[in-house]
Parts: structure tokens; C-alpha cells; sequence
DNA sequence: TTGCTTGCAAAGGGTTTGCATAGGA
DNA sequence: TCCTATGCAAACCCTTTGCAAGCAA
């Protein structure tokens, strides 16, 4: 467990918004100016294989999540955040699809998209 | 509606598979061999963007169905293939959703993983 | 010490784009 | 004809990787 994993994670954890290896590379530079980038996709690779973080392969960039708990996830189509939600997971969901197919079914992903509360807000603060 | 588009359509209708642009790219150059992977792209995004097909953005490889109805999938974690499921869409989940957050929720992607056929079936055949 | 980790920079893979040409309405 | 779509190739973006040097145990 090095400096640079520490810090990592530590400033995952503060996030509910679930950033981008690149936007966690630049909050981590505050605190480590000579971190790369290579590192911290290394690190939140390893993490994510320890089941430490989770990593929310979505349309678009990648995301991380320090909760790696069972949970969905929802994603504004205005500006790409992504928030967890509180919903229990449905374990039920994988009887239903199991039926038919022929697969066996080993898990499932659920992911909500919608607007956020900030791009819902009225445009007020807009300049113009 | 030019002939590129029309056999993309075509060649991508007779599979279940849901084929990545690159794999249509290689079906579709038996009939046109002259085309190329950028036209293959630009009119599947074409193509998505009426509704005509539908858009799989999961990790790794983008895939495409020619099925644009809403309906699930599920996703071999073998092989990569990805097959279309019979289950009825379940609109009530995002009910369930938006309760909380402040999102204003509009929609879902729910995606299973699991085996297919093909990769649960004995390794017979494989030498060796 | 010893092996894993870093920083750097280059490579990689999938997707997008600019441009001159070809072809459909 | 006129305008959009094509083929080609380069550009692009995100992510991964090779390597010599650095650091943790």
C-alpha cells in the first residue's frame, strides 16, 4: 500500500460522483503534484480487483465508485454524473432471466439515467 | 438510404449476436468489398440515432442490435457475446428510483452477464 | 536487499473526422 | 444538377504498457 494508492483511495471516498480516472488524477495532484496518470489507473485497477472500489465500465469514460457494495447506479444525461442510489438491489431479477436463453445467469447491472438536480435547477446562474 | 446502408441494416438483422462495428464491417465486405469500417460507423450511428437499431454501450467494444425495441440483455463473461432476453421491460423500477436522489429519472438499462450455451457445453471439440 | 511501484513517454485499440470524389434524389 | 455519402487515412481519446529508477517491507 504506497502513498500514491492511499491518497487514491482516500479522495475517492470523498466523492459521491463517481469521477473519472483522469478527474481523480487531478484532485490527487493536489495532494501528490508528481503522481501520473498511468499510476493512478494502475492503482484503481488494483483496487477494483480487490473488491475495494468499483469500477463502472458505462457508456462513455470510465468511472470509479469507492462503495464496492452491491448497488445501482445513476447517470445524468446532461453532464455525465453518475450518483449511487439507495435502492436494494433485485437478486429476483436473475430468475427471470434466466428463463429461455440458456445462459446461466451470474449477476445483472442496472443503471438509471435521468437529470440531475443541478441541470434541472433554472438556468439562473448562466451568464447571457 | 444508400446501398452501404442498406446492407448494414440487412447483414446486421439476420444476427443475434449483436455484433461489435468492426465484426458487421467484416460480414457486410462480402457483399460490398469495397467499404470501409468509417461508413460502417457512421451510419450505424445514423441508424441508432432514428431508432432504427439500438446502441449497446457496455464495457469494452460498443455492439449493435438491429432490435430497437426496448427489451434486456444478457452478456457471455466468456466470450463477449451478448443475446437479446424475452423479458418484459419493467417500468415500475424506475418508480423506485427516483424516489430520493432528485433526479428526475427517464429511463434504464439493465443488463445480465452469466454463460452461454456455447461456453457452459463440454470442451469436447476443443483439441487437445 | 529484493521485488513491487512509480514516473515518464510511447504504444495500442476503438472511434471519429477531414477531404476529395462518387453517387443518389 | 446539387448535396449528401463514400473511401481513405490521419487524428483523437482513453487506457495500457515498457522501462529505468525509487521506495516499502
Amino acid at each position: 500500500m504506497t502513498k500514491q494508492r492511499r491518497v487514491i483511495l482516500d479522495e475517492l471516498g470523498k466523492l459521491t460522483s463517481h469521477p473519472t480516472a483522469d478527474q481523480l488524477h487531478h484532485l490527487v495532484r493536489r495532494r501528490l503534484p508528481r503522481i501520473s496518470l498511468g499510476t493512478v489507473y494502475r492503482n484503481l485497477d488494483i483496487l477494483s480487483q480487490a473488491d475495494r472500489i468499483l469500477r463502472l465500465d458505462g457508456a462513455g469514460q470510465r468511472r470509479f465508485d469507492a462503495n464496492s457494495d452491491n448497488h445501482y447506479h445513476i447517470r445524468c444525461t446532461m453532464c455525465g454524473r453518475v450518483d449511487d442510489l439507495r435502492m436494494k438491489p433485485i437478486a429476483k431479477l436473475e430468475q427471470d432471466a434466466g428463463k429461455g436463453g440458456g445462459y446461466k445467469v451470474t449477476g445483472h447491472r442496472l443503471e438509471f439515467s435521468g437529470v440531475c438536480p443541478a441541470c434541472q435547477a433554472p438556468s439562473e446562474r448562466r451568464p447571457g
